[in-house]
DNA sequence: CCTTAACTTCACAAGTTTGTGAAAACAACG
DNA sequence: CGTTGTTTTCACAAACTTGTGAAGTTAAGG
């Protein structure tokens, strides 16, 4: 038989492969407005057996220098997407993308959206209440209310799902 | 009295006022992502009384040239953030934020989700279900179909609470 | 403490994006 | 069907962004 691997091993990553669905992924986060390097070292954690790699591992894989690492890695901890740990007694960090945690990330949208709450509120006392351009800020406020509103209750329900999919039968 | 308005008159626009607030919304957009032109074009737009504008109006308040509102308006139409109007019997166009409509482009958003989706299941095949990373990716994907599930229904919410806050009542 | 592995910072070169002017293409109106 | 006001296209210059190499900093382990 040609099979790669013989009944018994246990599967094994093909690197190109990997490699390939990495960096398709990261295309993708890159068209829908994310930076190249974040997207590529996010890909290439979420993509790890593991769930964690160092900075050497992903500077190999991604070949790309130790510096452009480094600022992706830094990015991607400030928007909470990965979390850095450092192994004890070791002077290398690994980087890990914890699946609970970076749904949470698309929660920080929320912070966004406050803020451009608070523009249109600021708009409307500016424009005028009573101004047609007015109110029509205040119709869009409310829509922005409304997602600060859900998009914690959507992450909410979803932790939910998840808890009854993973948690209860694994 | 040193009023800007008289009590019988109608409020009226201060255009530096009105061209902060623009600005400001714009840079928030910008942050979010949005390239600058298309959102400080929509900004205008959505703070203006009437609800539209000419290129002409557009070039001057925001002081492009014609050739970048061109640019800005044909990205806004394409994701659905605007429409084009002709006046008939005129040979300028008049661009609108529909208030109904551009909340609907939040809705295309699902589209990019479904992608990522498509992208997820295809990486747990290749990946191997069996696989840690695999079942990340499985659980990943789980996620993005959830909200493209959850993002319409949203929508849909939102239509009602406006229709009862704005429909019923005016 | 000194050595050394690992991470970070910084200035810069390469690459992209953005907005413009000028010219071309359209379309209403006489 | 020519005129004229408007939008679009295109090549290019300016501005910004990105990723690198090299030097600098930090901290584990001898």
């Amino acid at each position: 038989m040609n099979e790669k691997q013989p009944a018994t091993a246990k599967p094994q990553r093909d690197e190109a492969v990997v490699s390939a669905f990495v960096e398709r992924f990261a295309a993708q986060l890159t068209e829908a407005g994310m930076v190249r390097m974040p997207a590529r070292v996010f890909a290439a954690i979420l993509s790890c057996d593991s769930g964690a790699m160092s900075a050497a591992e992903l500077s190999e894989q991604l070949k790309i220098s130790p510096a452009a690492v480094s600022g992706a890695v830094r990015y991607l901890s400030q928007v909470t997407m990965i979390s850095r740990e450092r192994e004890p007694g070791s002077r290398r960090d690994r980087y890990r993308v914890h699946s609970d945690q970076w749904y949470e990330a698309l929660g920080n949208r929320d912070q966004i959206v406050k803020s451009w709450e608070e523009t249109m509120r600021e708009g409307v006392a500016r424009l005028g209440p009573d101004t047609p351009a007015g109110r029509r800020l205040a119709e869009t406020q409310e829509f922005f209310a409304f997602l600060g509103k859900e998009l914690p209750l959507l992450l909410e329900r979803w932790r939910e799902e998840r808890e009854r999919t993973y948690g209860g039968s694994a």
